[in-house]
DNA sequence: TTAAAGGTTTACCGATCGGTTCACAATGTC
DNA sequence: GACATTGTGAACCGATCGGTAAACCTTTAA
């Protein structure tokens, strides 16, 4: 049983999903893009919504995987790994396919808070800033819950208006924002190396 | 030339479509919740999309005069407005049926650059920012364009963080970081009688 | 040899999609 | 009274919606 139809049903639907929405898509687009019969599709997935769910779980797997290690990548320390991320927001808003972000416009598509797409849409930003609380608080900040918050609200605003595109480089504007939240949230010489476990 | 039907048309489709999303939102759905027939909807409108477009423009009137209005009551002086403007958002996302952003939702349904739909909720989020940019301008931002694209960013993120629910009081967080951007970006002396919003 | 298991094709279902047609009723305004 | 404007209801169109049914093909493994 390895890696069989069904993973690359996901992987070609999500494609599909992110390039023209989910009301938008209908089965019978999946099965003439995807070359996967229906039939097949209803035999690993009882609806719609849990191939789009499917589809959700794999991007969030896929995205954050690839955002994390970019940014370990370019910077060795939280601080810097903070600061990448903006740099790896504008890889990503530079890449030809970029369509804003999957969940933003799964939330927009499913807007009641209580809908499975809209909570596993929620789950996939909470996992985030999480992530970066911890680099927060690793950066030595002196709240990491307000600076992470605060980054994230750069992120997401810079992901939304790099797709509505009338700035022509909004990551580069929300790194420049970052520098001088971060700056205002560490204290001077608290930076670097702050043990897990606090003194 | 008081209200006619096409104006009562088009509030009540906003409404619908506000709340449904634009592709979930069949004809047959607004004749139902509008009480209009559909024979007048096709008599005003050629199509859906005439009517999606009627709907995005009532809603950035709406929208901007509202926005505009509460921040000019709050404070007198451009910078304070600048603050305002996510006290306004706060309010915003309180009321019960705050669904995100209207035009971020049908940036996402229509991602296509060149789609009408995307392109005027381009220019909707355009318009807001050259009014945050005079603002910038006349608090004495070094650089005005610089701070009201940061400012944006602040505001798209709140929106976005707001709808999708796992913070709670994203416009607060916005707010403060508003504060460091700004006082970042104003010179000291430069400033006019900042009387500081609330909050 | 046999037989699931997983896949395919094709056709089909009732409902709904965006949009049209037609006959007709209420409303002025001159 | 005449006439256009603006609206109505209901039936209808071909296409597509999400989802099923039935028959057959192919691989894997006991």
């Amino acid at each position: 049983m390895r890696p069989t139809k069904r993973d690359e049903l996901v992987q070609k639907a999500l494609r599909v999903f992110y390039r023209h929405g989910f009301h938008a898509t209908g089965m019978d687009r999946l099965v003439a893009e995807t070359g996967i019969s229906k039939t097949s599709m209803y035999k690993h997935f009882r609806t719609k919504e849990e191939l789009i769910l499917a589809a959700l779980r794999l991007r969030d797997e896929q995205f954050r995987n690839w955002l994390y290690r970019r940014m370990e990548e370019i910077a060795p320390t939280p601080r810097g790994q903070l600061l990448a991320m903006f740099q790896v927001l504008g890889e990503w808003f530079a890449q030809p396919d970029f369509q804003s972000c999957m969940f933003i416009k799964a939330s927009g598509e499913y807007p009641e808070p209580g809908h499975p797409i809209h909570a596993q849409s929620a789950e996939h930003k909470r996992l985030i800033f999480t992530h970066l609380r911890d680099l927060a608080r690793q950066a030595g900040a002196r709240d990491p819950d307000v600076l992470a918050r605060q980054l994230v609200l750069l992120k997401e605003g810079a992901i939304v208006t790099a797709h509505l595109g009338y700035a022509d480089d909004s990551a580069g504007d929300a790194l420049a924002a970052a520098r001088v939240l971060i700056d205002s949230n560490v204290a001077e010489n608290a930076e670097e190396v702050a043990s897990p476990v606090s003194v």
